[in-house]
DNA sequence: GTTCACAAGGGGAAAAATCCCCTTTTTCTA
DNA sequence: TAGAAAAAGGGGATTTTTCCCCTTGTGAAC
């Protein structure tokens, strides 16, 4: 009785590749390849056969990763899911987990721990790598030093808004914006409103 | 006679699953498989014998695509390299083929246009797919309408760096930094710094 | 030869950002 | 309960950025 994993990802060299490696793993079977959550879906809708597990890819333009991953818990919530990343971006990571998903494993993960990994989701439920941890605990801590009123300041600070701008936005006084800049310049060691930006991209506060 | 292939990529997933796809391939066989192009340059300066093609993947940590291609146009420039991508990064692409990279394909090619694109590159010498052609055209488009010094000027002028630092930087008078910022505000339609840095960034002139 | 783009630069002023010194009130935590 | 943090804000000064008006010199294209 094999186990059915299908794959979702629009990469289709890598997809294809994939097959024929999980297709070697005794016990394993590749049911499907989706190049989105949105094919993945049709097939959850027209009542076929679940596979065991999910191999969801993060990146895709239609129906990315995160999105299925929203889809799949409020319709299938006992989907077992493991994404697949080329990097440990921390907001996805975290997101990820927050909506049930079983494990997160980067694409240089050799073949044999793909398959540990593999197991280890079908078997016990969960698989996180202690690179993919550590991602976990870093972003609640990157963002938990700024409070929510400093955060939509920064937000609208990587604008072409000037502060007073800003200011009249937040139904503030530019005093208070001014506070703000001093506090977010103190916990992110910056000295300009273009560090501020640089800052928000580089730690993906700001999403361009 | 198998074709030799050497696959250059960090990701160590696709990189295996990838060496059983081509070796299903009639008449092609892969000779090694590496986790960066210093291992590649290091084969190579063992004088073992080269592949008759490069798989080189354009992200790794240690000595990646670009630099990679670099080191090869020097020491090996009739070797045949195509770039494997995930995104059709302009910037990248076109760095790329001015070093002498004989085909550029992003990774969600299917396996048969990949072993076609495989042939391509082995028997005529080059491939390149719609979208990277595009690619090439487009990066060649945005930035021809900034000048050698104005890219520069822009580089610097995304830093925390004063604009007093810049011109101290370029060796050149505060005037005629602001001459470059006007120059600049005008071409990018942009009304101040953080424009420019946002600018820069979502056209990925500038890399964080 | 003429025109335009690029490179480099000037005087001067206004607007925006940054800095330095604070304040009060409310909420949360130890 | 005391203290710290968060939220909101003030007066005032300095620095930086932006803006407006220009300049000269060189090289390339027509």
């Amino acid at each position: 009785m094999s186990r059915t994993v299908a794959i979702v990802d629009d990469h289709t060299l890598f997809a294809q590749s994939l097959k024929n490696l999980i297709n070697t793993f005794d016990g394993y079977e590749v049911s499907g390849i989706y190049k989105n959550g949105r094919e993945l879906t049709h097939q959850f809708e027209a009542n076929r056969a679940k596979p065991n597990l999910v191999l969801l890819d993060i990146k895709m333009p239609i129906m990315d990763g995160p999105e299925t991953m929203c889809w799949l818990k409020e319709n299938y919530p006992t989907q077992k899911v493991l994404a697949l990343s080329m990097e440990d971006d921390e907001e996805t990571i975290t997101f990820m987990v927050k909506q049930g998903c079983r494990g997160y494993l980067l694409k240089d993960i050799d073949p044999d721990g793909f398959k540990f990994a593999l197991n280890k989701v079908i078997e016990e439920g969960y698989f996180y790598t202690d690179a993919v941890s550590d991602a976990i605990k870093n972003k609640e801590k990157s963002l938990s030093k700024l409070t929510k009123r400093e955060i939509e300041f920064l937000s609208l600070a990587c604008t072409e808004m000037t502060y007073k701008e800003v200011a009249s936005e937040m139904n503030l006084s530019p005093k208070t914006i001014d506070g703000y800049r001093e506090s977010l310049f103190q916990k992110l060691n910056v000295k300009s409103r273009t560090g501020l930006v640089l800052y928000a991209i580089k730690n993906r506060i700001l999403l361009l």
